[in-house]
DNA sequence: TTGGACCTTCACATCAGTGTGAAGGCAAGG
DNA sequence: CCTTGCCTTCACACTGATGTGAAGGTCCAA
């Protein structure tokens, strides 16, 4: 159980930031006595997720939504009872957005690469 | 050639938005007499271009740099005399991030439709 | 000739994500 | 005991991308 200045000493972001993904639901936090947040050891992976979501230009409220589904290594979170169609609606529009996020980057990718390659044919 | 209300249907991409892009060094516009902008058929590409790598988190300023490695099918920009160790530096960066970018996107898209095969074990 | 649809620039507003600082509580060490 | 460092909440400010509206010019069609 580590503070928030630990927590983000070992993920590089701010601890503005910690509780502000805090307020916005994405990063829970259990308090000691005193009022200290205090997180345990997969709040550091889930802030690099949120970090990585956020670089890719999902926003907070997205990463809210898709969240619960994206923890646990396998399966832990599955209840087949909880995907209304309109969350499973949800949920595919979400992978079809961030597809078309990927194809686009993949492309752009490959122009600066292929540019990279024509201008120097003699490196990696 | 084109005014910026057809460029706009024709993209979806607001006017104001349009504007903007070439405010920022990203959509260049010849004018006609009156002060009109006009646009070839190469901004409705541009445009798309422009606004993929918007929504894939990339900046205004960090589009601006890259684009113009990014235009024509196939090496038609290529004057290796323009990369200069920084730019090319610049660029290698800028693949790198974007390669992190995919990265984290595609491992959140293959969690979502683990998500979704584990719940739902019979659909596409 | 007037109306409407389009364009121009300018400017102010909003939203999310982030920076920063004030004012104060808690805890360990000299 | 007092300093130092970490924590708390609150609040105001900034930036980049975007919405919106005002005030006015251009052009075509009735």
């Amino acid at each position: 159980m580590v503070r928030i200045g630990e927590l983000s000493r070992r993920t590089g972001v701010p601890s503005r930031m910690l509780r502000y993904y805090e307020e916005q639901g994405l990063l829970g936090a259990l308090r000691s006595d005193n009022g200290y947040r205090c997180y345990g050891e997969a709040a550091v992976s889930r802030v690099q997720q949120i970090r990585g979501l956020l670089d890719a230009g999902l926003t907070t409220e997205i990463i809210r939504r898709i969240l619960p589904f994206l923890e646990g290594p396998e399966g832990i979170h599955v209840h087949p009872a909880c995907l209304t169609p309109e969350l499973e609606g949800l949920l595919r529009g979400e992978v079809a957005r961030i597809q078309a996020r990927i194809d686009c980057l993949a492309r752009n990718r490959d122009a600066l690469l292929g540019y990279l390659a024509a201008v120097r044919p003699g490196s990696p």
